[in-house]
DNA sequence: CAAATAGGAAACGCAAGCGTTTCTTGTATG
DNA sequence: CATACAAGAAACGCTTGCGTTTCCTATTTG
């Protein structure tokens, strides 16, 4: 036991951030939003809450900045060659994240936003916002190939499939299969966007 | 002031039941479900914990039974004549539902159901499975009609326009207008499930 | 009318959480 | 090496909320 191989017994930067993100994380998991209190995550994450007002004025902004970045980063955004593979990519994206462990973050951001404007414009003006944008680029896509037609309404079209699996995970609980995606894709979205013949 | 026409200073029964759903709902609206605690209820009803108490044994139970039934009343079950003109009824009902203060309790209870089983139990065993059927029903009489395929998807059918306003009302905050409304309608709804040939 | 019920006020002791302060000391930096 | 920074432990005083008890009395019931 030589002082140059003593274990390290604070943690800085990167690693305590990421200690902290998942100790938020596993008190949505374990307790939805009201269990994330400064005292939970800072005994979770073997931490001090000063640490954590060091780094966040208010447990809002502590949840913001955990909970928006992780949706951020679940959705595939991917350029398969077709408007069809491209859906299916995505909406299979969306239905791993649903059943992934982070998915708990969906209800816990809807069950939050009414009640933090600052949140809500967080996860709309970021998460949403950029998934509108990838969803309008697909259509653009399909559009330029001639497989979707010119006059599609984009408002409709590129939120479609997402809200039904939305529906099935936040409010009825049915299963999100894969044939469930192939159906969404295959006897709604396909069609709909079709040009007319 | 004769002693026959001193007013009442206690409720009891109805009245006070209404008071208390009432403040219930009002602590939802002001708060969203975090603030629903027996104290705030019992200080909003103006009555006291006891009263609460003697009703429900938990905060949980009295949620449970005091949101779910203001979900079950929001939506008409109605026969109007046409598979269409059901679809714009049953639409603009959930529209309007979500224009509501009641429509608070959307997001309340989304928030609410992973970590509370029974909650869950009640609003996707009731609210959920009664729309369910009702949906059902309206797609038997468009078959029955002629106007809706015989091998419709029903799972999907059933769903499929609702989940678009519960997207807008709790994911993306967009608008839910009554052009939004028929365009669901005559767009997706209609051409899905239409005879084909 | 008397008796029973339960509404409402007030209080209780306890726990959890808040935001902050103080202190020690591990770790990074120059 | 010395210095600066910040991590982590511990504690603080305060607030809110819990579930319960006691008491008084309004209201209903028989």
């Amino acid at each position: 036991m030589t002082p140059e191989t003593a274990p390290a017994t604070r943690r800085r930067g990167e690693v305590l951030d990421e200690a902290i993100r998942s100790a938020v994380l596993d008190l949505v998991i374990d307790h939805g939003v009201a269990g994330v209190t400064m005292e939970a995550v800072a005994s979770r994450a073997g931490t001090s809450k000063p640490v954590l007002y060091r780094r966040w004025d208010s447990r809002a902004a502590l949840l913001r900045d955990t909970l928006v970045p992780l949706a951020m980063k679940a959705i595939p955004s991917t350029d398969t060659g077709s408007y069809r593979s491209d859906m299916l990519a995505i909406l299979q994206g969306w239905a791993d994240f649903f059943a992934s462990p982070a998915g708990a973050i969906g209800p816990a951001i809807v069950g939050a936003m009414p009640h933090d404007p600052e949140l809500a414009a967080a996860f709309r003006g970021g998460v949403i916002a950029w998934r509108k944008q990838a969803m309008a680029e697909t259509l653009r896509r399909g559009i330029a190939r001639g497989e979707v037609r010119e006059d599609v309404p984009v408002d409709v079209a590129r939120e479609l499939g997402q809200a039904l699996l939305w529906h099935r995970f936040l409010i009825t609980g049915d299963p999100i299969t894969r044939e469930l995606i192939e159906e969404i894709v295959d006897d709604i979205l396909v069609p709909f966007t079709a040009p007319r013949g």
